[in-house]
DNA sequence: GCTCTATCTTGACATTGTCAACTAGTCAGT
DNA sequence: ACTGACTAGTTGACAATGTCAAGATAGAGC
């Protein structure tokens, strides 16, 4: 039968519900915020019963889950991308490339960010979430790596630098997204931010 | 009548509701997340009726922007004091201890900063907290200023360097909030990471 | 006393998350 | 082709929530 939905797709009824749900999702966040997602609501833009999602994510914080899981794969990507479009460069200049992605994401794709890091749903607590979280963080953490081993920052706990990187890609992109910038501070850009945040970091020149 | 309300404090049937309610939704945001506050419930914690909060918030969000704006004072007021408490200090140790403070506060008052930066609440919206917001962060823009005056910073741009401090402390504060850190990184303990994040800010010697 | 106003209650309604029971396609094995 | 099992989705119900309108209550000012 078929219903409404059009075209190729294959499954049973609807065609492919789940994917269908989590683009509702992606709609939803970004006209009413994360908090104002619903089942229901995405069950009827997705064309179907109120409670079908609920038979691929099991309730909401499934659902949310597997739209935050699709975000950290998209992140990770994003920061492989960027880091392999620095050629020639330094281990800094990769790090600073994988950064700038992270903040990018955030701005770019920021239904995801916010159901990722500020929809107050738990990671730790839904497994597949968090492989694909910390899989994703593994490209920032290897850039660091990187930068210790060729950068000649020996010294230095790969601990500590992974979270003082990862503190400003994140830090950044927060604010990036909640545009709440005290006066004054507007007045430049997002990218100008973005160079300015990861500049900063060439003050470190091995000395550390 | 005086209700079940005990003691002393002074208004008229309850008391003091506003600030009834604004503990109670620090209890329920400490024990079931700042998505999970509910006007009801917090009305059930206070004693009240259901749809006593809305005289005084209006609805749930301004509720919780009254939240909010308690912790943007207590904020403000920890950076200030984290800075008083460098005596005899230069300039960046003043900055450092502001940083400090601020992911402090983000451990210590987790259902503050939850409400603040990650309960979806749109805080241009609403007038007043975003004045407290702005007033909060005046104490790090003024730590910076102090920074490039005192700290022979004169050619950097002031506005990059707040970014860049706020950057760090904001999302060094957000990790550390879920503790969601990787596998491996989450053998040292906060304060590590906050020595140890501020601490590469002294790789800055004054030749930015 | 009386009125006025701020404070709170009651009752209602639409929306939501979740559960149990049911229906409808689809496939494997015979 | 028939049966049974399984997957996908529906229907109906329930308690909880946010919000609104209307009423009740208590204190202030006169």
């Amino acid at each position: 039968m078929r219903t409404s939905r059009d075209s190729d797709s294959a499954g049973y009824h609807h065609g492919d519900l789940p994917n269908a749900l989590l683009a509702a999702v992606a709609e939803i966040v970004e006209e009413k915020g994360a908090a104002n997602v619903s089942l229901r609501e995405a069950a009827r833009r997705a064309g179907v019963s109120h409670s079908a999602p609920a038979h691929h994510f099991g309730d909401k914080e499934g659902m949310l889950a597997a739209f935050a899981e699709r975000g950290f794969e998209i992140l990770g990507r994003e920061m492989a991308t960027g880091r392999d479009s620095v050629v020639g460069g330094s281990a800094l200049e990769r790090l600073a490339a994988v950064g700038t992605a992270y903040v990018r994401f955030a701005v770019d794709c920021t239904p995801y960010f916010d159901v990722m890091f500020r929809s107050g749903i738990d990671t730790p607590s839904h497994e597949h979430l968090h492989a694909c979280a910390d899989k994703a963080l593994a490209v920032l953490i290897g850039a660091v790596g990187e930068l210790i081993s060729e950068g000649g920052y020996t010294e230095a706990d790969p601990r500590q630098l992974t979270v003082y990187f990862w503190s400003l890609a994140h830090g950044l992109a927060s604010l990036a997204v909640d545009r709440s910038m005290p006066p004054g501070l507007d007045e430049l850009t997002i990218d100008d931010y973005i160079a300015g945040v990861f500049g900063m970091s060439e003050l470190f020149n091995g000395t550390g």
